[in-house]
RNA sequence: GCCGAUGUAGCUCAGCUGGUAGAGCAGCUGAUUUGUAAUCAGCUGGUCGGGGGUUCGAGUCCCUCCAUCGGCUCCA
């Protein structure tokens, strides 16, 4: 007998060779039927297979991440086991489970698989899951794997064994194919009931542009039709937040073809909202002590040597601007830094003076790749809320510290509860793509993470997303789509110093160095307003909305009242227009409504007799008649 | 940049195996003066993404460039 603990701490005796299916079943019927997969002391567990010592477990349900994980991976080897019903000579790569399902990386040698041929995978893997296959699980020897997909012609499993240890190689078959695994997987095949193939894409085997681009088939499977049609249906519904689409609808931005790819055309209203997001930010970073400076959009090719960032991006930006005598170069700026570090450098600077906050809200321009720009997202134009702190290292856990508070108060006004804090440090094992010493490094590294815990911020570290010339804190947050993007930054630097060769006199008579904070609360505007858009489904709230009201008379005999409420408003500071169509007030308020202005004022002969509005607010319908001062008092008392 | 797909009026889309473009909405004009999500009628509007080719004839076929979409890679 072995003993076997549950999660709520309760301990059972059990026959040794027990399987975690049996397990569940002696609980309850309906768990044996929900379960998905298992953790057997905190390892990951096939279902069927045996445990033979006392152990803890946890047994996994579509409820939870493992539950999904092992179900959707499992739905990778039935597709890896159509594909290869289908594609004789087939050879595999990776098929993980992914957030929203799992992928498959696939070589099917000189055949380009298009979307058209996926309903036809899809079928096969619907026939072959009613096979009700086992999926079994075989410990092999490293040579017999070898020997296996040699045999198999499969030189990318091949490539995955040479770098695993003998003695920890598991095969898993089910049906009539077999692939190298570690499992774990579903019992059999049948539990997977509803299976859609997504999307076919290339993908870099190992993620490695120098090698071989794969096919990568993008799918999703459920245990039930229902949740697949419901999964379908939400997809439709984040769709339509695209910020892309609403962008356009709201007219917000455009691009043009003739300005150029990736070049973002801000439209009046898109603009009326990204001016009040800044003066937010702005009047709040006076308030801490910013100074506000202007800087060309073109520096000297000489600046950008001396910053390093020639040398890092010089030949993937823009490439220079020359002037047609003298033969200088110029590029356009990819970041501000540099000219703020010239404006620190301007006149000599006492440590009384410090810290230095020199703000700009500075557009840059970089080259980014055709194939990655992306709406407001990845642009090659952008604005970024930029900041340079310079301080001394005395002051800069505090002057982190109060950016970090700065960054937080901007994510809570604008309701990003969902984001992720993430500390991006250098990769140790490649760091010669970095600029500046050890010592400064690991110096930032800490500092960053020590800020962090101590004001209780949930980080995630990721090593190698650091900025080459220091660690940052990101802030990262979801598109309607999923998509993770960053937002504001937060980096120490203390390179760039170095380089420009600032310094401050110290209370000692001596030079010192200062140390730079770069940081972005939004990060980049346009990023910013994409997201914040497919966030809020294009319903800004009262403070940034372009329009805060629309005036809808009956008819044209109370257009001179609807004048009258809208100069009371105005008066009142809030700002609005009248829909002066001669137009039915069924249609005024249907294209009311798709523009998503927050409060529709009806005014009609019962209106204008008794100096009130009709209310009714976007989204939620009439609210009753209030008068104007109250609807004035109403809205102000929600800005 | 790479793989795959798409590109027809301002927007959403139709256009079969090649025979020289069509709808709804928007816009304009007129009528209607309207009470909480589309009043009616008429009209305008397209070098079918650009260029090249095949053909008697190309929106439909081929090449190429551009843009967009889904990914990969990249993201100071």
């Amino acid at each position: 007998m072995i003993s076997i603990s549950f999660p709520d701490g309760h301990v059972r005796e059990f026959e040794d060779g027990v399987t975690p299916l049996e397990v569940a079943a002696s609980i309850s019927e309906g768990l044996a039927r929900n379960v998905l997969g298992a953790s057997i002391n905190d390892a990951a567990w096939d279902l069927t297979r045996p445990i033979h010592q006392d152990s803890s477990i946890v047994l996994h349900t579509w409820d939870s991440s493992e539950g999904k994980a092992t179900f959707w991976h499992s739905s990778a080897h039935l597709l890896a086991e159509a594909l290869e019903a289908l594609y004789p000579g087939v050879q595999f790569g990776i098929g993980p489970a992914i957030d929203q399902g799992f992928y498959y990386d696939v070589d099917l040698g000189d055949h380009s698989l298009s979307v058209d041929e996926l309903p036809k995978i899809e079928a096969k893997m619907k026939e072959l899951a009613q096979h009700k296959s086992v999926f079994t699980r075989q410990a092999v020897s490293k040579s017999e794997a070898i020997r296996f997909f040699t045999d198999k012609g499969d030189d990318y499993k091949l490539e995955l064994i040479d770098e695993l240890e003998d003695g920890t190689i598991t095969f898993y078959q089910q049906g009539n194919f077999t692939d190298l695994c570690r499992g774990p997987h579903l019992p059999d095949t049948s539990k997977i009931k509803a299976i859609k193939l997504m999307s076919v894409a290339g993908a870099y085997w190992r993620g490695d542009e120098k090698r071989k681009q794969m096919t990568r088939i993008y799918g999703v499977t459920f245990p039930k039709q229902k949740m697949l049609t419901e999964h379908l249906a939400l997809l439709e519904e984040a769709r339509k937040r695209d910020h892309r689409k609403l962008g356009t609808e709201l007219e917000l931005f455009m691009f043009s073809e003739k300005v150029g790819a990736g070049l973002p055309i801000w439209l009046p209203k898109g603009t009326a909202l990204r001016t009040r997001l800044e003066d937010y930010l702005k009047d709040e970073q006076l308030r801490r002590g910013y100074k506000p400076v202007i800087t060309p959009h073109i520096g000297k090719k000489d600046l950008y040597v001396t910053s390093g960032h020639y040398e890092k991006y010089g030949e993937d930006s823009f490439q220079p601007i020359q002037t047609p005598r003298e033969n200088e170069e110029f590029f356009l700026k990819p970041m501000n830094c540099p000219h703020h570090c010239e404006v620190f450098g301007h006149k000599p600077r006492s440590y009384r003076d410090l810290p230095v906050r020199i703000a700009e809200f500075g557009t840059v321009y970089r080259y980014e790749q055709s194939g990655e720009l992306h709406g407001l997202t990845r642009v090659r134009s952008f604005t970024v809320d930029d900041a340079h702190i310079f301080c001394t290292p005395d002051q800069l856990k505090d002057e982190f510290l109060d950016v970090l508070d700065l960054t937080m108060h901007v994510i809570k006004k604008l309701s990003f509860e969902n984001f992720t804090a993430q500390v991006s440090l250098r990769d140790p094992e490649n760091k010669s793509k970095y600029i500046g010493s050890d010592e400064n490094w690991e110096k930032a590294e800490a500092m960053i993470q020590e800020a962090a815990a101590e004001v209780g911020l949930d980080t995630v570290v990721e090593l190698g997303e650091a900025a080459f010339y220091g660690p940052k804190l990101d802030f990262m947050v979801k598109d309607a789509l999923g998509r993770s993007w960053q937002l504001g930054t937060i980096q120490v630097d203390y390179n760039l110093p170095e380089r420009f060769q600032l310094e401050y006199i110290g209370s000692d008579n001596e030079a010192h160095r200062p140390i730079m904070i770069h940081r972005a609360p939004f990060g980049s505007m346009e990023r910013f307003i994409g997201v914040l858009i497919e966030h809020t489904g294009g319903k800004f709230p009262l403070w940034l909305s372009p329009e805060q009201f629309a005036i809808l008379p009956i008819s044209d005999q109370f257009q001179s009242y609807a004048e009258d409420v809208k100069g009371q408003l105005f008066a009142a500071g809030l700002r609005g227009y009248i829909d002066g169509r001669t137009e039915s007030i069924g249609r005024k308020i249907r294209d009311t409504e798709l523009k998503k202005v927050p409060y529709m004022l009806i005014v009609g002969e019962k209106e204008a007799g008794t100096g009130t509005v009709g209310v009714r607010k976007q989204g939620e319908g009439d609210q009753g008649s209030m008068p104007v001062e109250d609807f004035a008092e109403l809205l102000k008392g929600l800005l």
